[in-house]
DNA sequence: ATTAGGG
DNA sequence: CCCTAAT
């Protein structure tokens, strides 16, 4: 069986962000705020979308390489690492530099985002091995093209409307195609031709990084996991319309001052973005396996009446199952699934490493809003479900070569509705499915497809990265449309999707998003507290990296805001305070501290802590 | 880049 | 949380 088609599309803004601060661009505040927060988002998108990927996984890839566990030390429980974040900083506090460098050689969980952003265009990626493993597209693929030169530079044709053309460009037609009787392959690929050539989209041609397709999955975890962590971060200049990203953890390496103060924890420092960097990555790479194998493995065993084909699970590519078959059964070899075009924006500084991380994300993206197989007979999508594949053409006497397969955008989530202005394609989504994030704010800008943040996992994710899946998949599910099997594949809807991506960005990176909402925890608060005691009502920034530097979802601005509320809900009375109630004693010392520094502008910050003993009652003031 | 304050 | 103005 020849399975292919799957489109998703998508498209990615992506504002690439330098590690290599001193190159890194500096935009109006505002630009950086607002990229800031979509990043945050997308993160929090990503962050979802990775956990219910590696839920999937499971313990089937844990296996394949082991991850570093301090990289996840962050992860699911930030509370806790908070708290011994501020633990070890109290040791030290009062001396900013101090702490600093000790963080930093403590490193303990100090997870970093990955940034991606390059903004380029990206066509297409191949997924290939059976293992589900992520194949990175070379730079050097002749095949793809990636330009820079201009931000808005990306055109795409609809090289994708013929769902033949496909199959037979991708080369793999004949390995796709498999005999009914013989076996079961499951080797998976998302072969995707796409080329982009300055603002003209080459006709696509197939592109098979992965030559065997059968990559041994530890070396490409392997791989994936240690690419370049330096060369990670590309800097691109970003046009005004594209603003820059960077996540906190960046801002503060490229921080002058920070860094005058201490320099010798450079070194520490990038040490630990590669290794969170590393991570991430790996994070992502077993979220993909694992929905691939949960993919392939519900395949495999699917159907109804069918028998489980597969006696090992294993999902190599090319594992042959020779267990006895029914004459009637269909078995199918999935070689390569298409998926929907995945459109990235990198510029041609752009690191290879880049690169692969940013259709890292993209992928990431498009999977955590779910996906869903389409099945194509002869080219026609076979809407209805309940058919049987006999009745469906599909069985061991027919010509497997016509069977095809299409990965598309779930229901689960679903695609970002496109910016209205735009004419072309909107894509309808399901409100239903979508997140609570994306259901708040359909409108992404910039399309960032960030890192994963590791912290908060729990929120909601949502994703700058639009997926444009086929219209006429979206109702593919409709009960009515049972009197018709078999719906012709409207490719100019494919092309007009095609299209509209590259559009989209400018006008939505206009249009910021407001961050996700994240009450402070007790924690938090607690740290806060503790960190003003400290340092003062107006040291936020300090505040921030003595108590908050792991939390890059928390700007110095948001403590020094927190600060403000906390003082208000503290002079408050209790009845009027709403949300997650803050301890009495906190805010006790909220107003100790507040009245203290009143007092005190600043004056005494060198030495950090109030004098006042009866301030941090209670608590030992040794490093006072 | 930070800080301070209003919205 | 966001935005602005002023540093």
């Amino acid at each position: 069986m020849h399975i292919r088609e799957m489109v998703f599309k998508r498209k990615l803004d992506c504002v690439s962000v330098a590690f290599d601060y001193p190159n890194v661009p500096r935009g109006p505040r505002s630009c950086r705020r607002k990229i800031l927060n979509k990043r945050t988002d997308e993160d929090d998108t990503k962050m979802c979308a990775m956990d219910l990927l590696a839920s999937l996984a499971g313990k089937i890839l844990e296996e394949g390489q082991s991850s570093s566990a301090s990289s996840n030390a962050f992860e699911g429980n930030n509370h806790e690492n908070f708290g011994k974040e501020i633990k070890t900083e109290r040791e030290d506090h009062h001396n900013p530099l101090k702490s600093e460098s000790s963080d930093q050689g403590n490193s303990v969980s100090r997870p970093t985002y990955e940034n991606t952003s390059d903004k380029c265009v990206v066509n297409s990626f191949s997924f290939p091995d059976s293992d589900g493993i992520l194949e990175r597209t070379p730079m050097s693929d002749p095949h793809k093209k990636i330009h820079g030169e201009t931000g808005d530079a990306h055109v795409n044709t609809g090289y994708e409307q013929g769902e033949a053309t496909h199959g037979v460009r991708d080369g793999g037609l004949t390995t796709n195609t498999c005999n009914l009787e013989d076996e079961t392959a499951l080797g998976v690929q998302f072969p995707k031709p796409v080329c982009v050539d300055g603002d003209d989209l080459k006709s696509p041609s197939f592109v098979n990084m992965t030559p065997n397709g059968s990559l041994a999955r530890h070396g490409n975890h392997t791989n994936l996991g240690r690419d370049d962590d330096e060369k990670l971060y590309s800097y691109h200049k970003c046009s005004n319309k594209f603003k820059s990203y960077r996540s906190p953890t960046i801002r503060r390496v490229r921080k002058s001052k920070y860094w005058k103060q201490v320099p010798k924890d450079f070194g520490h420092y990038r040490a630990d973005v590669g290794r969170k960097v590393l991570h991430r990555k790996r994070k992502s790479c077993y979220g993909y396996n694992g929905w691939l194998r949960e993919t392939i493995y519900k395949r495999r065993r699917s159907p109804d009446r069918s028998s489980v084909v597969t006696s090992d699970g294993g999902l190599s590519n090319g594992s042959v199952s020779k267990l006895p078959q029914n004459r009637d059964s269909v078995k199918l070899s999935i070689k390569s699934f298409r998926i929907p075009e995945l459109f990235i924006e990198v510029p041609e500084t752009a690191t290879v490493g880049s690169l692969k991380r940013t259709v890292m994300e993209a992928v990431s993206v498009l999977l955590s809003g779910g996906i869903r197989v389409g099945v194509l007979v002869h080219g026609k999508k076979v809407r209805d479900d309940k058919r049987t594949l006999s009745q469906t053409g599909i069985s061991c006497e027919e010509n497997l070569s016509n069977l095809g397969f299409t990965l598309e955008p779930g229901p689960s989530k679903v695609p970002i509705p496109l910016c209205s202005e735009d004419p072309v394609v909107v894509t309808p989504t399901e409100p239903t499915s979508l997140c609570e994030r994306s259901a708040a704010s359909p409108t992404l800008d910039s399309g960032i497809p960030i890192a994963d943040d590791v912290i908060n996992s729990g929120n909601v994710m949502d994703n700058n990265l639009e997926l444009v899946p086929y219209q006429s998949e979206i109702s593919v599910d409709d009960p009515s449309s049972e009197s018709r099997a078999l719906v012709p594949l409207p490719a100019l809807e494919v092309k007009a999707l095609a299209i509209v991506p590259l559009n989209q960005k400018h006008k939505r990176t206009e249009l910021a998003q407001r961050r996700t909402r994240r009450p402070f925890s007790v924690t938090e608060v607690e740290a806060l507290v503790q960190a003003v005691e400290e340092l003062g009502t107006g040291r936020w920034r300090d505040v921030k990296l003595r108590a908050f530097e792991n939390a890059d979802h928390r700007t110095y601005v948001d403590l020094k805001d927190k600060w403000k509320t906390l003082v208000h809900t503290a002079s408050i009375t209790p009845q009027q305070r709403r949300g997650e109630p803050v301890p009495q004693e906190l805010l006790d010392r909220v107003l100790r501290a507040y009245g203290y520094w009143s007092q005190h502008q600043g004056k005494h910050h060198a030495r950090g802590a109030p004098k006042d003993p009866d301030m941090n009652r209670g608590r030992a003031l040794e490093s006072v």
